[in-house]
DNA sequence: ACTCATTAATGAGTACAATCAGTATGTGAG
DNA sequence: CTCACATACTGATTGTACTCATTAATGAGT
């Protein structure tokens, strides 16, 4: 029954919002799903799972958003900010759990200890790096006309990290630093202008620490 | 018993290098240790803080090693490389068990869940915390010749944020790609070389988007 | 309608980190 | 030596995510 799907994500949401996501245990929310307890997990394959559920819709709308948003703005800089504004948002109205879903997505909760073998990304947590790497691309579009696919990418990916390290800050007990994460958009849109420009003026300077090997032909860095 | 602190960490080291910090119980920890279950949380607060304890060691030997080497390079990019390399190094020996050890050290795996109160940040974490601090500001010194403090020491951040992703890659499924990290290295410096230069030869240029301001409305954070 | 196979659901059971009431061990005073 | 107290240690117990053998539901073929 695809209904017993929706209720447990949304009995999984509500409760996430009403108590936090480590004040809620898996048999609370089968009872308000009105399921047993091992049923839960016929659905998601682990408590983190439906969290990842839950925070995915509301991220990736919030990037949608932001990309809607993004285009009306021209300066790169702020096109970016733009970009990030909805997901910090709706990150500064649950810091806590938005750190968790960060740590679930990027890491994935469950064992792959000292054996090797089985690295089971689940359905939800698959689900949220797709989110993710579709804000990446984002990014990587915004910057594309000042620099080469190429270093947009990489530029791209520095965004994210700083973007990530910010989203994790409240679980170091550190509040969030918005101009921070702006300065450091700015800084690295600045190096992503000095490489291989597009359009830009600044020529190509021959640099003493210049990668070697063919250009990164394509990012292809696909698992 | 100060030896018993001892016992209980280097067992903890052989264990998680045996078998990886998931394949490990802290009941094994305990009896290797020759003490009893509960002793373990005399020492540490949680498992995770054992594993911290035990990588916060190889950790800081390997920036300080990486220190020495970066001291004696010229360019920055290169430098910064450098610093990093026994980092690197040493992430590649154990992957998995490096990937929990960030994510232990970003996020805390204790509660602060619904609740509110102690955001208890055990005495390990807080000594990692300080090593990436740590590297955090010899990074930003091998910048600062570049550019103003402030600017050395935003791109000293998203540098760590770079760093701190790459690391992340393995519970990805992904491999390094060392090569991609040293091109965000190189781009950020870049991004930070155009920002109030110290001694470089880019003039300041003044920056649309340059961004000052007083201290942010701070998100308050609270759930 | 009756079988039978496949899939879904159940809830008691398991594993394991962490806790805590109880016990041992050490320390100083009389 | 004995008592009173403090501190270290213990291991049975607890809370909880997750599993699994068993039972129920579903539906295709006859």
């Amino acid at each position: 029954m695809a209904d017993k799907s929706r209720r447990i994500l949304s009995a999984a949401a509500e409760l996430f919002d009403e108590h936090g996501y480590a004040g809620v245990t898996t048999q609370q929310i089968a009872d308000r799903a009105d399921v047993a307890a091992g049923t839960v997990f016929r659905y998601a394959d682990s408590k983190a799972e439906l969290l990842l559920a839950v925070l995915n819709e509301r991220i990736a709308a919030a990037v949608d958003e932001g990309a809607r948003d993004a285009a009306t703005v021209p300066d790169p800089v702020d096109a970016v900010a733009a970009l990030l504004a909805p997901l910090l948002r709706s990150a500064a109205r649950t810091p806590h759990d938005t750190a968790v879903y960060q740590r679930e997505l990027m890491f994935g909760g469950r064992g792959e200890g000292g054996g090797e073998g089985g690295s089971s990304v689940g359905r939800y947590r698959r689900e949220g790096l797709r989110v993710i790497d579709d804000l990446e691309a984002r990014i990587g579009e915004i910057i594309a006309p000042l620099a080469a696919d190429g270093p947009a990418r990489v530029a791209a990916r520095s965004i994210f990290a700083a973007t990530h390290i910010f989203l994790v800050q409240p679980s170091l007990g550190l509040g969030h630093d918005a101009d921070q994460l702006r300065a450091q958009v700015a800084q690295i849109v600045a190096g992503a202008r000095t490489e291989a420009p597009a359009h830009a003026a600044t020529p190509p300077r021959r640099h003493a620490s210049a990668h070697e090997g063919g250009t990164p032909p394509e990012g292809e860095d696909h698992e």
